[in-house]
DNA sequence: ATTTAATTTCGATGATTAGCTAAATACCAA
DNA sequence: TTGGTATTTAGCTAATCATCGAAATTAAAT
């Protein structure tokens, strides 16, 4: 959990996650959404890669990165969790409120 | 919201504002949770204070700090909406889930 | 076999950070 | 006023970090 919030510490990797929300990119698409070299994109995928927040999968001499949304999830939940009051169902709301995606219980509304 | 996550960053720093969760404490003994110097507490309670986590009071010569619970709240869920697939009442189900407690929105701190 | 493309690793640099001790500040009590 | 307590500021060091250009790696294309 610590590296997760290292990871996410730092504006340009936030950013690398919101992107891969959408849609799972190659290094070089992401890399072109910022002003950095790609040396610098690629120590931050690897910060990323380290707190397992992203996954890469290689074909030919490109790398797709794609989120592990649930690991975020996991983190930021277990964080939040210390600073709700102990209500047991909070979990399962924040879930619902963070991965509304693939959470697809019967919502309360 | 980059000052939070940088002062999120550091396990110390987390462990603050875990502690202040439960009840407002002086700089004294929080300092005693942490095998660190009083100075180097200080330099923790300066970047809470600076990204707006805790709030002090001063009586005499004591300082007791206390959590800003809508701060991080605000933080946390600003970023966790990035990644809800557009639900736009996501917001109100993870500030229930997060701060049971005393969910009053507009708190007048 | 060469060249080109995508990405990472290497090595260096400047900036930031966490930590320390010592000193300063602010306040209270005697 | 002198002394003591609580906390911060100052000044420093060592470690970590974001960044770069150059070189290495890997695979495809010619």
């Amino acid at each position: 959990m610590n590296a997760v919030f290292k990871a996410l510490a730092d504006p340009t990797r936030r950013k690398v996650l919101e992107l891969l929300r959408k849609q799972p990119m190659t290094a070089g698409e992401l890399a072109d959404h910022f002003p950095v070299s790609r040396p610098t994109m690629s120590a931050h995928f690897a910060v990323l890669r380290e707190a397992d927040l992203i996954e890469s999968t290689k074909i030919g001499t490109t790398i797709t990165y794609h989120l592990k949304l649930s690991v975020l999830e996991d983190a930021l939940l277990g964080f939040a969790r210390l600073f709700g009051t102990e209500a047991p169902n909070a979990t399962a709301n924040a879930t619902q409120a963070i991965e509304p995606g693939h959470a697809q219980k019967g919502s309360t509304q």
